[in-house]
DNA sequence: AGCCGTATCGTACTCAGGTACTAGGAGAGT
DNA sequence: ACTCTCCTAGTACCTGAGTACGATACGGCT
């Protein structure tokens, strides 16, 4: 297969990490920011954040390298905020540079697919801030049963247990019946210690 | 390799396109939505969102199986506006479902990393969207005084009125007061709702 | 046939949470 | 001085939530 990339790093380490991973790719290592500007349009890059000559690279010129090619930012110390100034940039990928080998061939490939590549954590955050998305924290739905689960959903969401009664088409009492199990097998006292769990919190 | 992934539609053409391209997969059908609860926790499942079973569950229903399995919602008249509401009840990933085979291949690939799929296009709104709706969240503090602060995050966090009280050294009632200001000024009717707005939930 | 898990529902009870109405003292600003 | 907000607190009251101690029915497994 015809797969190439180039890599922008001053860290040996993460060089040598790099290209013995992607076995199936033929990675090439650049000397400096501007040398992207030589690179055929389009071409898949990853940029260590670390790399000392992008400090003397503007905003703007940013914006115009991502336009040109798919770039992958890679960072040794990666954090959600730092990976959203790079997306908001136009980075096609934000990942950990020293991340698993499985993973980082995952970023590649995506990428060239003409996709973005956005990590677990800072996806949510994305969710998040947009509706109000919640998963994971989460084994606590495998100690419970289906009915169970959706009465947990709701009064974890709030609903009194006359609304959860009502939406179920069963009589309060019944429900009442179900969280009293839940909080036994969850080790929970009440419903708001419920919401904690169900909601990731502590 | 061991991998396994299940499908579930009613669509035969669907459900030829998947299993002959998933090479590296073997991939089972499922007859109805209800047979996710029959399935191991953490299991690899594409649904498609015109199967005629999935509108027999709730919201809630849904928001359960998408905590217990890794779900890909396939649509195959996808819009954003689909693909956002799917992925705020939580499931890991969402794409067409007459896509190209090897972006299938890859949907599979990333989900069962445990990442999340998200299209080109979605993705891009979603990047656009971050910027206001995450100071937002941080809203309820204004609104509150120094004291009413405090209570309200030990509330939020499942204390008790009386643990609140002995920690902050004034009597229960006041708790008391403070709360009922609390919930006036954000507009909440009990101390779960209030959890719900600190912790960024709706 | 018997056991067990799941789902359903009844009555009665206790109690933490929340409201209504009220009010005194401390401190800041006019 | 006067007003205003904040923090504090008492008594009385109501209600939703949760528990105790049951019950019936259905399906699967041994």
């Amino acid at each position: 297969m015809n797969r190439s990339a180039s890599i922008l790093t001053d860290d040996e380490t993460v060089f040598a990490r790099i290209r013995s991973l992607a076995t199936d790719w033929a990675i090439h290592r650049l000397g400096d920011i501007q040398t992207l500007n030589e690179l055929p349009a389009g071409s898949l890059v990853i940029v260590d954040t670390a790399a000392s000559s992008l400090s003397r690279t503007s905003e703007s010129g940013w914006r115009a390298f991502f336009q040109l090619h798919r770039i992958v930012m890679a960072s040794s110390q990666p954090s959600d905020d730092e990976g959203l100034r790079w997306l908001n940039l136009g980075a096609s990928g934000y990942c950990h540079a020293y991340g698993a080998p499985a993973t980082l061939q995952q970023v590649l490939d995506v990428v060239a697919s003409d996709e973005l590549w956005v990590g677990r954590s800072l996806m949510k955050r994305l969710l998040a801030g947009i509706g109000k998305h919640r998963t994971d924290s989460g084994n606590w739905v495998q100690a419970l049963t289906p009915r169970e689960r959706e009465v947990a959903q709701m009064a974890a969401d709030g609903e009194s247990n006359l609304a959860i009664a009502e939406a179920l088409g069963i009589t309060e009492r019944t429900v009442k019946s179900h969280l009293t199990t839940i909080f036994e097998k969850l080790a929970v006292s009440d419903r708001l210690q419920l919401a904690l769990k169900v909601h990731g919190i502590r």
